[in-house]
DNA sequence: TCCCTATCGATATTTTTTTATCGATATAAT
DNA sequence: ATTATATCGATAAAAAAATATCGATAGGGA
């Protein structure tokens, strides 16, 4: 069944689903209708109970023996699961390279993610338009995120204004920090954090790469 | 001790490891010379148990008692093992605006991280250079990797090119992977990919916000 | 129609990961 | 010099996560 409310659901299952989710699109695209947790699991490289039961957290229709699940509800129950239905207002702050290409991004609509407006203290990029979103100075920041209730700011500064521009955030409301800079962010606990953390992936990378060297040459 | 060679160590170890490391450098800053197991946890939210653990995987010599670990040789330790000191060289496809960010970014040099070049079909970026690194047709890529032995590539392009630009990738002598696309992609297991899965962050930021305003409410 | 089989969903088992405990010891205070 | 204490490092215990098992059942074929 389900997770309605607030039942625990580890993390490990919210990074799974999406890549199920992926799975799923590409069968539907394949034209296939229905999918067996074995093929699934197969496609993700995960175990079927594993996948039963990371399933069974999003689902709201029972699976068919000998069949599996149908995959337009699947997908529907998964993506309904990860909130891909309802709209999340988000502010971007530091619009550089990096923060211009998530501005850009089309990718986020289909997530739920709407960033509402660019901020940065850059006169070379305040009042451009990026992806239809313009980009304002840091001072009206407070008065944008409180006046829409905004909750979710993307952090992409340089280094040096990650934990000021933080702090700002935090006092004009924002609850939640998407940080893509490699800086840790001291703030309260009332406050989520999600780091985009490119050290820990490079050297997940790394090791991967090592392990496959290494098994090759034994 | 140290993990020489190839000990199993988990995958969350090497997700905590880059964070213990921005800690301990913020100290060094701080002045500090010591640190012990519990200072350390409670900078990065995690128990005491599990940082000397994680620590020991790492570390060439012994903690103190009552004083903990000296900072400046803990720091050379972590770096060592997640491999910041020994450099990876890398080709980039899909010189787009995150590329074009990837590229320029200095932070990747700390990590060990060399970006030789990078490659696009759009002559528009063709020939430009960005943070010393040129852009070449995707036409030379396999001449280039096959002749450097570069191992890692780290995949930018817009998703229909992904799956044909990963494959070229691998048939040019690639074994490793940083996918930054959406894109499901299907590789031997030859080949080590890391999946920079933004669906996945964002879903669980946004659990983490829902759980805060939950708690809060109640 | 009646069996055979693939699969679900629930649960039991196993494995992995995290946390707690404890003896040894270096440092600081008395 | 002696004592008290904070910490390490090893290991035991607990918790969490992943995997295997199994009865029930829908669908396909004899």
């Amino acid at each position: 069944m389900a997770d309605s409310g607030n039942n625990f659901v580890s993390l490990a299952v919210y990074n799974r689903m999406p890549v199920y989710l992926k799975a799923l699109l590409a069968l539907k695209r394949d034209g296939k209708k229905f999918v067996s947790s074995v093929i699934l699991a197969d496609y993700v490289r995960e175990n079927p109970s594993l996948v039963k039961k990371d399933l069974s957290y999003a689902i709201t229709s029972v699976g068919k023996p000998k069949v599996g699940y149908d995959i337009d509800s699947l997908i529907l129950d998964v993506e309904n699961f990860l909130g891909y239905n309802n709209v999340k207002d988000a502010v971007l702050v530091g619009v550089g390279k990096l923060g211009q290409a998530l501005m850009g991004y089309h990718g986020f609509d289909k997530y739920g993610l709407n960033i509402v407006a660019g901020f940065d203290i850059d006169d070379n990029v305040i009042g451009k338009v990026f992806n239809g979103k313009k980009v304002f100075p840091t001072d009206s920041l407070a008065g944008l995120v409180s006046k829409l209730n905004i909750k979710i700011g993307i952090l992409t500064t340089p280094q040096d204004h990650a934990q000021p521009m933080a702090d700002l955030l935090v006092q004009s409301g924002i609850r939640a920090i998407w940080n893509f800079t490699p800086v840790h962010l001291a703030l309260p606990d009332s406050v989520a954090v999600k780091n985009e953390d490119m050290a820990s992936s490079l050297a997940i990378l790394s090791k991967q790469l090592k392990e496959i060297l290494f098994k090759e040459s034994n």
